[in-house]
RNA sequence: GGGUAGGUGGCGGAGCAGUCAAACGCAUCAGACUGUAAAUCUGACGCCUUCGGGCUACGGGGGUGCAAAUCCCUCCCUACCCA
């Protein structure tokens, strides 16, 4: 059970500030929803996510399923010691990223085009069907089946205050036949989550469409017409903002207002506030994180690569305006070494760092829409 | 002093006559990363280049041979064993 409010709407633009009520506590929206996808946020433990100011988190259907299973796993929340609201995502993404994405070696918001996919309509290394999709698991090669009941059925072992109903994540720029039939497909497999769904947890319907406006329309409608708790919005959503933008402009109007939008698997920082303004009240990204795992400290000039080895002699933080445990108490000199050295401290005080960033930079924006900034 | 095994690019380590500027790993440098097959992946890594190629290289020196990192001689060095 969620409970949803406005509390306020921008007058220039779609922005808005919400208040979530879920049953594992509140959520200030717009907020980013740190990525946990084995029921962990890598290299932090749930006192140390809460201490990056993360409100409420998402972790992973298809990979809790493979490991440990959603029986062993049990009930999320108290499986990770994690207290607070939490998403589970349904499975869909590995769709793309074990299908198309794995035969192109490219992510959801690459401008490749996949002309391939006009020849066989089928990745090589899972198989879509309408009632589901045939994976092999990257763990053990093993072959099984995942669909929308699957899906929820694990999703309801797993007891996410909020799910999402199975999808198929579409790759970027495939032709707009491939489109419109996985749209098809996409849309039956959510009649058919909300119909087998016993629960009370939400569940979030997933709106697709790729880049073709009246496909992102037509499908905000039609998962609008159910009765979800609140929506996703997935698939590839623009390797450039403006196609983003326009992607919201097709498909924000068509949900109903009251309930709440997640945006799926987008939010680098500057996305954020195009993102917001286009109306987004959540948004899951796994950028702050798996930066982090790569070197990577996001700051308010951009971004520092502290594999680089000027960072050595660098005795300021790394953002001496950002007030997190990392930049009170270390200087870039020793994070470059930690980072260059290998230490999974370092991953870990980056991982902080970048997290807490994000969620203030987020801060800053409600904080914008309240002061009728945005 | 005697014996044995060795000396290959920044390091470790293959190769043991031609397809070797020399596998592979590490290090280094550059780049990528947006619902995490992700503490990952890609590329470069002797010097020069009009990107066709050219030059210098496998401890030093000297041979054999059309051709040597690879065979022979010699010197130097290293490790271990015996005195």
């Amino acid at each position: 059970m969620i409970e949803f409010k406005v509390l306020k709407n921008s007058q220039k633009s779609q922005a808005r500030l919400g208040l979530l009520k879920t049953d594992h506590g509140l959520v200030k929206t717009p907020s980013l929803v740190p990525v946990a996808t084995q029921a962990c946020v890598k290299t932090l433990d749930s006192q140390e996510i809460e201490k990056t100011k993360s409100q409420i988190l998402i972790s992973n259907t298809f990979h809790l399923f493979l490991k440990p299973g959603d029986e062993l796993a049990g009930d999320i929340h108290e499986f990770m010691n994690w207290s607070r609201p939490l998403m589970t995502d349904s499975g869909g993404f590995q769709v793309f990223s074990l299908g198309f994405g794995k035969d192109f070696n490219f992510g959801k918001v690459s401008s490749e085009k996949l002309s391939i996919i006009e020849k066989s309509n089928q990745p090589k290394s899972i198989k879509i069907t309408d009632k589901g999709v045939w994976f092999f698991s990257p763990l053990d090669g093993k072959k099984f089946f995942m669909g929308p009941e699957e899906s929820i059925r694990i999703q309801e072992n797993l007891g996410a205050d909020i799910i999402f109903a199975f999808d198929e994540c579409t790759p970027p720029r495939a032709t707009k036949e491939y489109i419109k039939k996985s749209l098809e497909r996409t849309h039956e497999w959510a009649k058919i989550c909300l119909k087998v769904k016993k629960s009370d947890q939400a569940l979030f319907g997933i709106v697709q469409g790729s880049c073709y406006p009246n496909l992102r329309k037509k499908s905000a409608s039609f998962i609008n017409s159910l009765e979800f708790d609140g929506f996703g919005i997935g698939g590839d959503l623009g390797e450039k903002k403006s196609i983003t933008k326009n992607i919201l402009k097709n498909t924000i109007p068509y949900l109903d207002p009251s309930k709440p939008r997640h945006l799926l698997g987008i939010g680098k920082l500057d996305d954020m506030e195009n993102i917001i303004k286009g109306g987004v009240d959540l948004f899951d990204c796994t950028v702050p994180t798996h930066y982090a795992r790569t070197g990577t400290a996001f700051v308010n000039k951009g971004k520092l690569d502290l594999k680089k080895t000027k960072f050595l002699k660098d005795k300021k933080p790394l953002d001496k305006s950002c007030s997190c445990y990392v930049c009170q108490n270390y200087k870039r000199n020793y994070l470059c070494h930690l980072t260059r050295a290998k230490e999974i401290t370092g991953l870990k005080l980056l991982s902080f760092h970048n997290l807490y960033f994000f969620n203030t930079f987020v801060e800053r924006i409600r904080e914008k829409i309240e002061n009728n900034l945005i």
